[in-house]
RNA sequence: UGCGCCGUGGAGCAGCGGCUAGCUCGCCAGGCUCAUAACCUGGAGGUCGUAGGUUCGAUUCCUACCGGCGCAACCA
């Protein structure tokens, strides 16, 4: 037996200052399908998450709160893996940027890119705040003035900081962006970092003076390691860069760092320069996801009095919130939100198709032959497909999850299996054959049974839950944890096919209960 | 201002050089009754933002314009 290959995925860790909402959630799903899937396709995968911890906004968020700030941000990594594991996000890894881990190698790093002579020093000029006592970006101003303290004019100071030699890399950023024409995903994305590294890449400041929150930097203690720099490090000290070189060789580099459109441009340009820096290999792909609005055309973020995802989940479970966005939202492309298109997609798709497909299937089992279909040949058992080659198709499925087109391979599912299976219950009437006939009714039967089979694995990384419901209703010889996703394009070996779903009364409980009222749905 | 995106039947989206422009919801008619009043079949409804251009041929490529939007170095 060889090692099976390896698959290192990250999402972009999220700052700790207030609870993730719908469009974070967005991404970590986004990349937990694609783990899962991977998973399936026989990978060794690492899954890869966290919060970003060292920022200055986190010790004042802290401080508000009268906490200490190690003490606020374990509390709040604490919620938000709440929230992942509600949502089903199965990450082998939580890394938070306050931990040894992470600050032994980031120091490393920082000392290798300084021994490497890309780090110099420079007065840096910005707007400063007294009233906050801190430097100011353009973005954080209102009309011109500290939001906190607008009463205040504010200061341009001066500071001695260090400055990362961004400039001097972008040749050799163009020239992988070149060589490696997937580096950037989707191509829109690559588009604009390509042009934006064209107009010229200035040498950006990467550490703060006088922070008591923050990683040291090693060669001048004063000074602390400012936000990207240390950020975007969490992707090689999760994997031990610094700490456990064994570890760190077995993943890195990672596969796909899996990010928000907005920040393509620090993993693109700013980390591959980094890494090349200090002689690292830089990652395969980065994959920036798009935005989900709400129904007013507002990105969905903290500010904008987001649904907040758990009250969904709690009421609908994880699947289907799952099912909503990876379907309805591009995942490369802008998506909207809205509870009446939740309520609308979750009725039509999850309650009527998949659910009820389910429950007929069931209930048919259980009242004509008490779960016993009997002995039958694996072979007899495709007709429900429909005529072409499956094994083509479920390749290409496999093409659009392996390639973060979502929307579409779901899409295909429920068009060419669900719908299909329904389609041939209506063709091959089973609850009139049942009359007359009852040995080909019980054919019919091990022919829907398998098509559950085939939505199971199909929908496995995207509904793990109702996945395994629908592959454990009835059993089968192989093991659901080991199943592949070409599994689907054969028949199982199953000889004696028999039911083993939970049933009430001789029915199972609707999976997905329809939605009445959009009001059902909750507010945040 | 710079860079980029979008404008397709009532609503939301696919299509991105060429068979009668697809899909979901909604609407209308029929079928069926196993099932979560679900499922199946059929139908009505679009001169693909506007004006030019390239081409044997454009929703699909190019230009301009109109309308909506995003990003621009610490909101995924």
């Amino acid at each position: 037996m060889s090692e099976p290959p390896r698959f290192y995925i990250t999402t972009a860790i999220d700052y700790p200052n207030s609870r993730p909402h719908i469009g974070t959630a967005f991404e970590k799903i986004g990349a937990d399908v694609q783990a899962r899937f991977r998973r399936m396709e026989g990978y060794r995968v690492h899954f890869q998450m966290g919060n970003d911890e060292n920022t200055v906004k986190v010790s004042d968020r802290a401080a508000e709160l009268g906490l200490d700030p190690k003490r606020y941000v374990d509390e709040m990594a604490g919620q938000f893996r709440e929230v992942w594991d509600a949502l089903s996000v199965g990450y082998d890894d939580f890394i938070q940027t306050s931990e040894p881990r992470h600050q032994v190698g980031c120091q490393q790093f920082i000392q290798a890119v300084y021994d490497a002579g890309d780090i110099y020093k420079k007065a840096y000029t910005a707007p400063y705040c007294e009233g906050c006592e801190e430097f100011k970006t353009e973005r954080d101003l209102v009309e011109g003035r500290c939001p906190n303290h607008p009463q205040r004019t504010l200061k341009v100071l001066e500071e001695e900081n260090y400055f990362f030699r961004l400039s001097a890399y972008a040749e050799r950023l163009l020239a992988h962006y070149e060589a490696h024409p997937e580096f950037i995903q989707p191509e829109s994305r690559r588009n604009e970092i390509v042009s934006l590294v064209r107009s010229g890449l200035q040498d950006v400041s990467i550490t703060r003076k006088g922070m008591a929150w923050g990683i040291r930097v090693p060669f001048d203690e004063e000074q602390t390691i400012y936000v990207w720099f240390d950020a975007l490090l969490n992707y090689i000290t999760a994997v031990g860069y610094g700490s456990d070189p064994e570890r760190f060789g077995r993943w890195w580099p990672a596969d796909v760092h899996v990010i928000g459109k907005d920040i393509t441009r620090f993993h693109c340009a700013l980390w591959p320069a980094m890494l090349m820096s200090a002689g690292l290999p830089l990652p395969r792909q980065v994959f920036g996801h798009g935005f989900v609005y709400n129904k007013s055309g507002q990105k969905e973020s903290k500010s904008s009095g987001a649904t907040d995802p758990m009250s969904l989940v709690r009421i609908h479970g994880a699947d289907a919130f799952r099912y909503y966005f990876m379907r309805e939202c591009p995942f490369g492309g802008d998506g909207n939100f809205s509870e009446e298109r939740f309520a609308e997609l979750y009725n039509a798709d999850l309650a009527n198709n998949l659910g009820n497909l389910y429950s007929r299937t069931v209930a048919m089992c259980a009242k004509y032959f008490a779960g016993d279909l009997g002995e039958s040949d694996p072979e007899t058992r495709a007709g429900w497909r429909g005529s072409g080659d499956f094994g083509d198709w479920v390749d290409q499925v496999r093409e659009l999850v392996g390639s973060f087109q979502y929307n579409v391979a779901l899409q295909r599912i429920w068009l060419e299996v669900i719908d299909a299976a329904n389609r041939f219950i209506a063709e091959t009437v089973p609850f009139q054959r049942i009359k007359t006939d009852p040995e080909s009714t019980r054919q019919v039967l091990a022919n829907l049974a398998e098509a559950l089979r085939v939505v199971a694995i199909l929908i496995k990384p995207f509904l793990p839950t109702t996945a395994e419901r629908f592959y454990r209703a009835f059993e089968w010889e192989e093991p659901w944890e080991a199943v592949a996703y070409r599994d689907a394009a054969r028949v199982s070996r199953t000889r004696s096919v028999r039911l083993a779903a939970d049933l009430r009364d001789g029915k199972p409980a609707p999976l997905f209960p329809k939605i009445e009222a959009v009001g059902d749905t909750a507010r945040a």
